[in-house]
DNA sequence: TATGAATGAGCCTTCATTCAT
DNA sequence: TATGAATGAAGGCTCATTCAT
């Protein structure tokens, strides 16, 4: 797991082991292009109608190549539902892996400001990428158990990062020892849910981007406890 | 029942709106017995494969009665669906709507204890009634956008109890005063969310659900900062 | 086949001849009034919506008895029409077997009066029975083989009654001898048809009603040429 | 096609009008002999069975094709009966849709033997296509209303034609005037009826075509009077 | 290689018929 | 006797997948 500034790639490791990919091109260049213009409309037509409601053809469609193409680089429907997740994750770790959010932190201030760019990170996602982000939120996690899997798998990176950056606070000292890393990592990941999940739905607009981000930073800065003690964001 | 006297029936009325409901049952008690043996039999059925999934045929076989029974008292497989999630609903908010869960706190240790206590109710149907939670938290929102909206909507009443328990705080003087209300209420309900996905996926054990449970009263108590000053509940 | 006025019933006979009538009921008075009940809702339903798209519980709620009911005074659905369909025969035949009808005719004026008279009773049946006349014309023949037969036997009955007339005027000599009698026999009903589904279509009213009977007279009386002259063919 | 220059394409605009055709063949020449191979074979099915009993696995048989093409080119079961019936349309109109047929008499001899014509091209049918003959006279009408009129107005078209040459006779002056043009031009189709009929059920033979033929042309030449004599009627 | 016509297994739904009460 | 709940066979229709061109 990455936690050094160097190591800016490994995130993508969580693409690498599933069991997925069953076909692959004959050609690597020409026709990893058609793969990923299917793939594109799949996302597209997956986000909009659901993966079960949404039939090959239609992708074929979208895409604008005849049904048996999408047959000649797919082996089956489901296996372009893996593709289309895979692609989801991608973009996913994408967003996060950037050297700037995974420079490790060294004091309270500089690891709230690092969620806070996480949070606006993600929250990007729904003006820019809402289909990826419905499709991993809302779609992977009701086809399968395998596929359902391998999308929090997705989620435990994020978390787990979150949780490398915890126990190296911690260990400097200067964060409470009582807190379980991993656990706090993924409730971090959680809190943005909520925005999230409104933006897909209602649309994204600055000021409830600003709320939920704010709230999230208020949380995790002192909870909800009148500060005057300490603690507190921005 | 909320028991505060200002505030009647909220909860359910979540129940009252919905387009489901209908066909009409001839005789009110054994066909309503039918109904739910037939739902309770899909709850199981949609939650183990999905609702896409399930056949009309399977539901029938496992409520032990004949297709066409299924049909007698549903008009469609989809609204079974729509009986289905009604009944999560509604066994969501009984796990919540208890008089204690909804007496109003009047010190941050009380909300703070509040909170906890939503937690473990939350947490329980991990255990009771696991395939109510998979339906509400996975199933659902996959569906289609009305009933994920109503779904979502029970997700609402919850975070609004939270929030209104805040604002009370604010008001009180003894809660931060620039907190979201809404926004913290819905970020409550969202740190619940990583415990049970896992205690679904995973199967629960005392200890992840206390580590959980710790984490959020943590993060609600104080943040991330190093008690020093710190609000702690337990 | 009846040809003498002393001779009224024999119309009746069409009835008794087919293989229908699977059923018996149990006792003759009582529930025979349970049968003829089943019959006139039957004949309602099946005339509005056919048949085929006729289900046995709308008959039993028509006639407002239960389903099991239905099935303890017929085998099966398919015994309901034969009954209704001989109730439909009756009916016909119950305005056509009246002794001023069936008086054999001396001349051709009484011929042609009788001719008119028979129109005026089928166009009644527009009026008095629709549905009976829709079922009769349009639905029998469409059921299956069996079926339309014993329905074109009724219309056979009919037009055999007019060729029996019509022999009497060819052998009292004031009748064209190179007429087939049979054949003109099913012509002259085959005249009744068009105002008949008219009226069954866009409802009755008297002006057509007697366009339609003068047009039958007229042609019956000299064809289309004008009288005086001698209109001849062939 | 009609050759009156005043009367340019009456007989086919009944064709044009339904809201029939509801998909578009992707390709004009290959895929219209799909649909007509198909609609060739539902022809023979719901002649033989009746459209209600005819199932869409059968027509597919009939036809040589798996049950998803006849789906591929008709988008319901129904919709096939539309094609059959337009096709049935359009052949009962190619056979009454000659020059020669529709050429106007100027005399009653001429008229009458127009109409004989006419008898003899839809006696043609009887042998040349029964089933259509059948589906046209049985099973049109019992179907449904929108379906049942657009039939009709095949009847109305011959019937209309029929009333032109008359009103054409009577503005000629060698028809009567009292005679209503209309009822008698439906009058006049409805007596080729018995024999179509006829000849549908129990197969067709010179005699009695020619027994038929000769009955229709005596009753429009001279009614049931003898000839020389003057028949009248009101 | 690209295409889309062809296929049939499988699903939702209906409804005639039965039978326990 | 009367009822209506229960049943499952059967039909319309969809769509993933194949394959000839």
């Amino acid at each position: 797991m990455p936690s050094t500034p160097s190591d800016a790639v490994p995130l993508v490791a969580v693409l690498e082991e599933g069991p997925a990919r069953r076909g692959r091109p004959p050609q690597p260049g020409l026709s990893e292009t058609r793969r990923e213009q299917i793939v594109s409309s799949a996302i597209e037509e997956f986000a909009e109608r659901g993966y079960e409601a949404t039939t090959a053809a239609q992708v074929a469609k979208r895409a604008g190549v005849g049904l048996g193409t999408v047959y000649r680089y797919f082996d089956s429907k489901r296996e372009i539902l893996d593709q289309v997740m895979e692609r989801c994750l991608r973009e996913l770790i994408d967003v996060v892996d950037a050297p700037a959010l995974l420079e490790p932190p060294e004091t309270l201030e500089s690891l709230i400001a690092r969620i806070r760019d996480l949070a606006d990170a993600l929250f990007g996602l729904v003006e820019d990428s809402p289909n990826v982000l419905k499709l991993l939120m809302v779609e992977a996690s009701a086809i399968e158990d395998e596929l359902g899997r391998r999308v929090m798998r997705g989620e435990q990176v994020l978390a787990g990062l979150v949780a490398e950056v915890l126990e190296h606070g911690i260990l400097g000292g200067w964060l409470r020892k009582d807190l379980d890393p991993n656990a706090v990592g993924h409730s971090i990941i959680a809190l943005t849910w909520p925005g999230l999940l409104r933006g897909l739905r209602v649309g994204q607009c600055a000021a409830d981007r600003a709320r939920y981000t704010d709230t999230i930073v208020a949380l995790v800065s002192f909870g909800l406890c009148r500060p005057g003690t300490d603690g507190q964001a921005r």
